[in-house]
DNA sequence: AACTATTTATAAGA
DNA sequence: TTCTTATAAATAGTT
């Protein structure tokens, strides 16, 4: 507004856009200051440059959040607020059921049975008693498994030992087997031997592992809360 | 800025404030406008006049929550968010918490066993052995109960009985009691002792409030949401 | 970042 | 409120 007019559009040149947004930033808060001075109002300027910097201006007699506030609960918008109410709503919501559940809970623990009239606490007995007995019957199912699985296991051990016992047989019958180009004597022959049963444990090992499958053994009550929710906040302004 | 410069100072006059805040707000929301366009800028503006009143300029280019979002994200100040990340930890918190809860009902009614071993299924059936034998015997204890009470009724009813029939007997001792002045006669006298059980039933009403008590019989399980929560907002932009 | 010719905003009055 | 207008303030283009 000085050495010449200028059109409203937006400024191509991004050098001048970038000048005459600090400059006019500056112009425009001076004299939101100024009405905050002069007619005793409050004001709040928010602004995000095309480069996405954000510059404010705030009355030093307000608080951003403080005027925002009010602008929401005047205009009754809910730009926060049905977001907010919902999840209130939902967090009250979870804390009756939450409060449900532990009853059900205490009840099948034997607590709290006061709440309970005689026929409620009948079907409570029977549907605990047909639970105990899916339980056992489980229970016993897998005392089953693992003496099946335990079964195998001497079975594979007893077909491995066959085995090795076998081997051993048919290097007996050739007594050069296994000792060419070395100078290994008839003691160390021996002496593998001896340490036969040490070996065999070793060569056992791949085995196990599918001998024990089919038997689950994690306990997963725990709290497996997974914190990931934060906000990643940093201060851009510059 | 004419006809006379000023001090920023607080406008006395109030009329004149009225006018100034006025004057100045618009231009102010020009200058907003300008520099929106000028520099391809998003601006949001909100101001509250000394009277309350609510202004607001905002980029044709944004909207008031997208800008005030970013502000807090970019600022990382907790205007809302620390307020509001709580509540989400919270939400969480409560889902993971009713999560664990329901797996131990289930576990308790015979399901999701397999997350268990052989040691906590062991576990989970003394315990589901024991909550049922408390429950059986609370159950035994409320039979006696009801036996006792429907005992108790018993005896009153044949209280109140005798007590009737000593009141009979006294009324046939003297004609005239009950019958003067109607020409009521002995039919209708035989009549009401015929219906006597029926009355008595009536006249008992009272008593079972307190035969009843010690024995709650009201199911709690359902959901008691209070949805008391509203935002009550009102418009008041001028 | 400073200068300054000009445009724009606006205080006071109508 | 709006218009007018003299004048203060803001600022576009330049250095």
């Amino acid at each position: 507004m000085a050495r010449g007019k200028i059109q409203i559009k937006r400024i191509e040149n991004s050098t001048n856009r970038q000048v005459t947004y600090s400059k006019r930033r500056n112009g425009l808060f001076k004299k939101a200051n100024e009405l905050t001075v002069l007619c005793d109002a409050r004001v709040s300027i928010i602004m995000v440059s095309s480069t996405g910097k954000i510059h404010e201006y705030i009355s030093p007699t307000a608080t951003t959040k403080q005027l925002f506030d009010q602008y929401q609960k005047t205009l009754n918008t809910d730009l926060w607020s049905s977001h907010y109410e919902r999840m209130q709503e939902n967090l009250k919501k979870l804390k009756e059921v939450n409060r449900n559940l532990r009853r059900q809970i205490r009840q099948r623990m034997g607590e709290s049975l006061n709440d309970l009239n005689f026929n409620e606490m009948h079907g409570l007995e029977e549907d605990i008693e047909s639970s105990l007995k899916v339980i056992r019957e489980r229970k016993y199912k897998v005392i089953g498994n693992q003496i099946e699985t335990y079964k195998k296991k001497m079975r594979n051990v007893e077909e491995i030992n066959r085995n090795l016992m076998h081997e051993f047989g048919a290097r007996e019958d050739d007594p050069h087997y296994g000792l060419i180009d070395n100078g290994v004597d008839y003691e160390h022959a021996l002496g593998f031997l001896n340490g036969g049963p040490r070996m065999l444990a070793l060569r056992l090992q791949p085995h196990h592992h599918t001998l024990h499958s089919g038997i689950g053994s994690h306990l997963t009550m725990g709290s497996h809360l997974t914190t990931d929710s934060h906000l990643t906040t940093h201060a851009l302004l510059e």
